[in-house]
RNA sequence: GGGCCUGUAGCUCAGUUGGUUAGAGCACUGUGUUGAUAACGCAGGGGUCACAGGUUCGAGUCCUGUCAGGCCCA
């Protein structure tokens, strides 16, 4: 018989490579065949509800890391919450609306204006279900925990009949009114565009300096003075109605030289305006900051019915121009804001196919917008306002289709009126609680400061504003008709609206003051697809028996505080009168190794796929909770292979545990937290207060406390400490005795917690290690539930004890290092110990009442008292001395022993080992060692 | 230009209400083992806390500015 027969090796199968990329779809396939997202459900039945309401990613284009980061962290906090104690189900959604899949059809070769606009519709839904598909059989790769067969998508009937709802409801209490905005017009498509369908180009333009006239100058200017403005889009001037100056910016009242008007000009550009208008000479009579000036009012060049007003706004820089901005709401996005604010007037004097219309004077009437320059040069040198011309060359809009230049244009638009219950929003956001803290202040900012809420579009692919005209073109807002549009739509989708004429989408016996004649018309008109998806509370959560409204959680990138976050608070509020989530997590973004953003031109990308065909999706799931998920991340190679890293010491880890406790069974063989053995117990302590910190980290959402405090526990406490010394137990004391029992019982205590912390992030990990437990009876890791925190009583004293404990050891080590590099001994076991010990060291050690010579490692300990021999060298507090240790060396626990061969039978062994052999192996007695 | 956020060892992160020589894990170097072995132990080196001012007896920690980076606006 071999010695190495008579020790308790540890074995297992569980491979010590994982395979990740291989094993990984196989087991998702298990999870799938056995519906094991129903089985935990089901399970949960009874359980208190948390509910995380998942953000629709756009159904267009491959995932990208961002998506892997945001699925994966709600897949960890899901899974956590379902283990427990709660009933958490997980719908998925998906965005389908909107523009960028018409541009898909488009790119696709498909002709939107060579078709009715339902069979486009079809085409766009057909698409756009083709990428949910796509991204859906993605996000399984991923290891998500979720729903996947009853996802929410917007398209859906049920959804779109909600959001209407949602937008009836509003329509209902007020909030919904028709305004008109600019948006970038194409003339020569006669349609708006998206910033996306534009493309930029030089062009050669004639910009003009001209004065406008002080009409009512507050009793600070007079009536001969001039405003002097700049303008690179002379047709404009027809529609101006205001000029703006920075608030903090200086303004100077000048007078050339021979002139007897006087002149407002930014300080900023007088020289370069005096040089170009030929004032040689010039007097300064008085200087105003911007807001000085602020609501005196000027004549329009010509216009007699119209005036323009002196504003201020932030917009206006010294970079061109004279400081001064001639402001024409109707043609401009900060000439509209600005205007907003001082209520003017959204002029606009272009029709659709780029010809000026009668509302900008007879004289421009029928003529084309480009072709009016020398008209209004003329028309302003008649009133002596003229003052230069310029050529200048600048970047200018283009339609990306018929390559001709756009306009700013403001069109009809309908708005849903912030204003109206903006401090009810701000005021419900004291009720959710955001991680991290600030983004409460993030979210209030945004509120406070954003205007109306422009909901239409002039697009075809999205939910259409259930909205009708009656024969004098009034508007019909109400909330019983959009709730009846709202049945339709329930019934047979959206595109019932473009499939039939208006009196079929009205309920049949609807009169209508307005309409005598019983005509109507229909909106042609869709809603922002953010209305879409921030009326997911409604569609999803309001509307699945299994969930509930307002949801416990939604967790995005801090993009969405522009974006969902937004949007879903206004129209909750809006109709509930409180916010869709009790609790907002917001995430960072993914950047590259160097801290930059990751970008397709720049090449910096990493597909979360790649990732997991290359290493696996474990380790990108393990990177996620390594990183500070609330601010960027960055991410490389050499970061992942770091991580990497990771994930091989923790597999090891899990496997070295299973192959020790192979031959254990829980139900039988566990020892009391009583009777266990002093460093038993203190490892018991540690890991029941392991099990506390990491529950609290999930709890918080603090995933990279949790990354942290478990690769520490299994590297320090777990790998250099516990298991090591373990060796000496499990390995060769009896296999049934108390000593290798009662840490067996630790051992396993610790392999299923680890395995069970550690499953919300690395699933398929967890399930591999179960099959590796065949006392547990659950058929997945997954149906099992978070360990629970023991009571163990007052454990302070225990821990401090053996807190210094380990300071000592670290001594002792330091001591056995110097005696190595001396070549006095290779490895512990060859050495023996002498500690010479202060009286508060000798309490130490009675306190601990262990085998501090196997915590130690070495084949023999000798305990002195204090010495003040100076040639004793001192270990940060600790006098230790090394030496060879006596005696010889047993052949099966290969350490020193000075009672080798007391048991005849056996001459290399000690009298322990021995008695080992006799009692287990009685067979050597006969056949001897070898 | 505005709102919000970030910048601590090669990497990922801790650093509490400002208080002694700034910590951890990984990586690296040396070394021991060869009964966790494409593994494990031990020891060690490594930081002008982005930069510049300021407040303070004292600042990684507070204030101001600069630089770099990110998200969202303009």
């Amino acid at each position: 018989m071999k010695y190495k027969d008579t020790l308790n090796l540890g074995k297992t199968a569980f491979p010590m490579r994982g395979s990740l990329p291989k094993t990984e779809p196989e087991r998702q396939q298990k999870w799938y065949d056995a519906d094991l997202y129903n089985q935990r459900l089901a399970q949960n039945e009874k359980k208190p509800h948390f509910n995380l309401h998942d953000g629709p990613p756009y159904a267009n284009g491959n995932i990208h890391l961002g998506h892997a980061l945001n699925k994966i962290s709600k897949d960890i906090i899901v899974r956590y919450k379902n283990m427990s104690g709660y009933y958490a189900p997980y719908v998925p959604g998906w965005d389908t609306h909107g523009l960028p899949i018409e541009q898909q059809l488009t790119k696709a070769g498909h002709d939107r204006k060579s078709m009715p606009k339902s069979e486009w519709r079809d085409l766009a839904k057909q698409f756009a279900l083709e990428q949910v598909n796509k991204q859906r059989n993605d996000f399984k790769r991923l290891g998500i925990m979720a729903d996947w067969d009853n996802p929410y998508i917007t398209l859906q009937p049920e959804f779109e009949a909600a959001q209407v709802r949602v937008f009836g409801e509003m329509a209902g209490k007020g909030y919904i009114f028709k305004g008109s905005k600019p948006v970038y017009w194409s003339w020569s498509s006669e349609s708006a565009l998206a910033e996306a369908e534009i493309e930029y180009h030089d062009i050669d333009s004639t910009s003009l300096y001209y004065a406008n006239k002080v009409k009512d100058g507050k009793g600070i200017l007079d009536s001969d003075t001039y405003f002097v403005v700049w303008t690179t889009t002379p047709f404009t001037v027809t529609a101006s109605r205001g000029i703006t100056l920075g608030p903090d910016m200086d303004y100077a009242v000048i007078q050339p030289e021979g002139e007897t008007r006087k002149f407002v000009v930014a300080t900023g550009r007088l020289d370069v305006i005096a040089s170009k208008f030929g004032w040689e000479n010039y007097k300064t009579l008085a200087t105003y900051k911007g807001q000085d000036l602020d609501r005196i009012t000027a004549f329009h060049p010509w216009d007699e019915s119209a005036e323009e007003m002196v504003m201020n706004a932030d917009h206006v820089t010294l970079d061109s121009g004279t400081g001064l901005v001639h402001t024409a709401p109707g043609f401009g996005e900060d000439d509209f804001n600005v205007g907003q604010k001082y209520g003017l007037e959204v002029a606009v004097t272009v029709d659709e196919k780029g010809f000026m219309t009668a509302s900008a004077g007879t004289d421009f009437e029928g003529e084309f917008y480009d072709d009016v320059v020398d008209l209004v040069i003329e028309k302003l040198s008649n009133k002596n306002l003229f003052l230069a011309k310029e050529k200048i060359t600048h970047s200018y809009p283009f339609d990306w289709r018929t390559k001709k230049p756009i306009i700013w244009r403001a069109v009809p638009q309908w708005f849903a009126s912030v204003d109206k219950f903006r401090q009810s929003i701000l005021n419900d956001l004291d009720n959710v609680t955001f991680y991290p803290e600030w983004g409460k202040k993030r979210l209030y900012n945004m509120i406070r400061d954003r205007g109306d809420w422009v909901i239409s579009r002039q697009r075809v692919w999205g939910v259409p504003l259930p909205i009708f005209y009656a024969e004098d073109q009034t508007p019909i807002l109400d909330q019983t008709i959009i709730n009846h549009v709202a049945d339709l739509f329930e019934k047979y989708g959206s595109n019932y609206w473009f499939e039939h004429e208006a009196k079929d989408l009205l309920p049949a016996d609807y009169t209508n003051e307005h309409s005598p004649n019983g005509l109507f018309k229909k909106e042609e008109d869709i809603m922002d697809v953010w209305f879409d998806s921030g009326s997911s509370w409604a569609g999803v959560m309001n509307t699945r028996k299994q969930l509930d409204y307002p949801a416990d959680l939604y967790l995005e990138g801090s993009d969405q505080y522009r974006g969902w976050f937004n949007s879903s608070l206004i129209t909750s509020v809006a109709v509930t009168g409180h916010a869709p989530y009790k609790n907002v997590l917001s995430q960072g973004f993914t950047l590259d190794g160097k801290g930059n953003k990751m970008s397709k031109s720049l090449g910096n990308t990493i597909s979360p796929l790649d990732v997991a065909n290359q290493m696996g999706i474990e380790i990108l799931r393990l990177w996620t909770i390594s990183v500070d998920t609330s601010q960027d991340m960055p991410v490389s190679n050499e970061i992942l292979k770091q991580v990497s890293e990771s994930y091989r010491k923790l597999r090891n880890t899990l496997r070295f545990l299973m192959a020790n406790t192979s031959d254990f069974n829980y139900q039988t063989d566990a020892v009391t937290y009583a009777e266990r053995a002093a460093h038993d117990q203190y490892f018991s302590v540690l890991l029941n207060n392991f099990i506390k910190d990491v529950r609290s980290a999930y709890d918080n959402y603090q995933f990279n406390d949790v990354f942290k405090r478990v690769i520490n526990f299994v590297n320090v406490d777990l790998s250099a400490f516990y298991l090591d010394i373990a060796k000496d137990v499990v390995y060769v004391e009896a296999p049934t005795g108390h000593a290798r029992r009662s840490m067996q019982t630790v051992f396993y205590e610790t392999l299923l917690a680890l395995t069970k912390l550690l499953l919300p992030v690395l699933p398929h990990t967890a399930e591999e290690v179960w099959e590796y437990l065949p006392n547990e009876t659950t058929d997945f890791a997954y149906l099992s539930d978070m360990p629970e925190v023991q009571d163990l009583g007052d454990t302070t004293q225990l821990l401090e004890t053996w807190e210094k404990f380990m300071i000592m050891r670290n001594s002792v080590n330091k001591a056995l290092e110097e005696a190595r590099a001396s070549e006095l001994i290779g490895k512990n076991a060859e050495a023996a110990l002498t500690l010479y010990l202060t009286d508060e060291q000798q309490t130490l050690v009675s306190e601990l009442n262990a085998n501090i010579r196997m915590l130690l490692m070495v084949s023999q300990l000798h305990l002195e008292s204090t010495t003040s021999d100076n040639s004793i060298k001192d270990y940060d507090g600790f006098k230790i001395v090394v030496s060879r240790a006596a005696g010889g060396v047993s052949p099966r626990d290969r350490m020193f022993h000075e009672d080798l061969g007391a048991d005849p039978a056996f001459p290399e062994l000690s009298k322990h080992e021995a008695e080992i052999i006799r009692e287990f192996y009685p067979e050597a007695v006969s056949e001897g060692l070898e």
